[in-house]
DNA sequence: CTGAAAGCGCTAACAA
DNA sequence: TTGTTAGCGCTTTCAG
């Protein structure tokens, strides 16, 4: 009566062949004759049986399946790197045929690792001590965006340093010298390379640092709204803003359109993130700083792959940024 | 040497009770004597214990996960709707202290439900057949943005047809006669009866339905252009547009724009989904209908925990839409 | 190449 | 209220 799901016993029994046959099958089908492979083959189909992951994995085995930490700050459903990150590990798991565990947290550390073969963390906000409990636990892992210079960890990050710097440079090229910087959340190590690129980029064009130039916005949009009422309230003579983020630059534009400045020819803008939400913001093509997403999450899946498969060792890679130039900025 | 995870029998030997003790202090903490209570707590405290997700299945608990299933339609990840379902129900989720078991399929039929104690699946598009395997295996489950009256499952929808009426009545009451109609892929339950809608709502005015003002855009904004040449193409002389989504209706304005034509003083638009990125775009506030997602998603997660528990039956339930009046329509 | 059997960590009778 | 014990479905030695 109860449809219940059938076990490696039925397939077993059904097929003539003791239940060490039917797990070979599954998961090394070159090892058993050739003959038993069709009876198995037939007796799984027919049963229409797939193997419990619990079980499997209980058995030493495993699952199957990734898990994808993300830590769950504030409006991270709407962030552009959380979504193409998702997107673009799940995109590639599909591919190989594993599954996703996604885990999305905010405050408490409640990630039951059990289930999964091995995990990528998106970024570590304020979740070191879930990182460090899943070395500890010997679970294979890899950390996206962001650099743990103090942990025997693999990683997939942009070099940011140099990504704040291009945008600024570009800016300094084109003649911009009181250049606006709004910041992401500066918890985050991204956020503090890009500023610190656009310090350096400064310094080395002898463009003195200016505090008041200097902006934190959360990389949300509606603390920008603030940051450039700050800017203008003083008495402002900024020719040129960069952003953290795309989605800010595109506040940023909003804004300034709001107080009748016309971008770019009364602002420049540059962003960052190469978000093709913000593409074409009012009909501005944003001039941005693309990090390869996709591409990271791809390595990251198969750093993680081979860690798992004890192929490889620990791996600490660096994309380099790009520089994508539209009509946000104009020379002066 | 190798920090293992420490299990039931650790602690049941630290403790100095029996593993039963260990497992009721974990699932019904209340039924043993305060004194082992103390003990238990402390030692698991001590050994940082957590069990095995995939042993407590197997031996017949809950693992304390639910799978979300997600058709991975093309633009799945910049769809307002997956992931204001995501958000939502990893919103409830986190507050259940229950993990989210995220899988999104493109194609083939993988999904191994055998880590989780319940499923639910955001829409059926092309994967009845998923459903109804996880109905016979019993599997605990609700669907979400479908009703299948079919199958006896729980659902969790909104009146898309009603939806569809009052964007239309809307435009009509502000005197359009000629409404073209940007349907989404009318492969999707809530396109078809959104159009079906639009067409009641002409019909109980009077107004004749022109086949050539009904179009079909798959929800995404890439086809919306193509729809809208198509529009123009043609002697036209509509005045309104009505899009199944915010993000087309976006697009929809974006095309007129580009052909010089001023919104919504020469064309009138209605969007759907209340999307907050669509809500000021371009200075324009599309007028749209609102889903509560959220609340859909909240829904669907109460409904199954109670299936799981086994203290509720089969339910159906639909929300209201509801019309959100800004200002990208006027009368004429 | 195959089968028998041990055991992964946990829950849930059952008996005490 | 507690401990003993039999599995849950699978993988993996170890003999054959």
């Amino acid at each position: 009566m109860a449809a219940q799901k059938s076990t490696i016993n039925d397939v077993a029994r059904e097929a003539g062949v003791s239940i060490a046959t039917v797990s070979r099958f599954l998961n090394n089908p070159s090892s058993i004759k050739e003959e038993n492979r069709k009876k198995v083959e037939k007796t799984v189909k027919k049963l229409k049986y797939s193997p419990l992951l619990y079980a499997r994995k209980l058995a030493g085995g495993k699952s199957g399946v990734y898990g994808l930490i993300i830590p769950g700050y504030e409006g991270v459903f709407y962030s552009f790197y959380a979504m193409e990150i998702i997107r673009g590990i799940g995109f590639v798991l599909e591919s190989l045929n594993i599954d996703l565990y996604l885990h999305i947290f905010r405050n408490k550390d409640k990630f039951n690792s059990s289930l999964v073969d091995g995990v990528i963390f998106a970024d570590i906000i304020g979740n070191d001590n879930q990182l460090k409990r899943v070395i500890k636990e010997k679970i294979p892992c890899v950390v996206i965006n962001k650099i743990v210079d103090e942990l025997e960890v693999s990683s997939v990050t942009i070099d940011n340093f140099k990504g704040g710097y291009l945008a600024t440079e570009f800016l300094i090229n084109h003649g911009h010298k009181n250049i606006v910087h709004i910041a992401g959340d500066l918890e985050v190590q991204c956020a503090r390379e890009r500023l610190e690129g656009y310090k350096s980029a400064l310094i080395k064009n002898n463009i003195k640092i200016k505090d008041s130039y200097i902006k934190t916005a959360n990389f949300s949009r509606l603390k920008v709204k603030k940051c450039m009422e700050e800017c203008f309230s003083g008495k402002n003579n900024f020719t040129a803003v960069f952003a953290a983020s795309d989605e800010m630059a595109a506040e940023v534009i909003t804004f300034a359109q709001d107080k009748g400045l016309e971008v770019p020819q009364q602002i420049s803008v540059v962003g960052f993130d190469d978000n093709p939400f913000c593409n074409r913001y009012n009909n501005i093509g944003i001039t941005t700083v693309r990090q390869p997403l996709q591409q990271m999450a791809s390595s990251a899946v198969n750093i993680l792959k081979k860690l798992i498969e004890k192929k490889k060792e620990i791996k600490k890679i660096i994309f380099p940024p790009e520089l994508v130039i539209r009509d946000s900025v104009v020379s002066r």
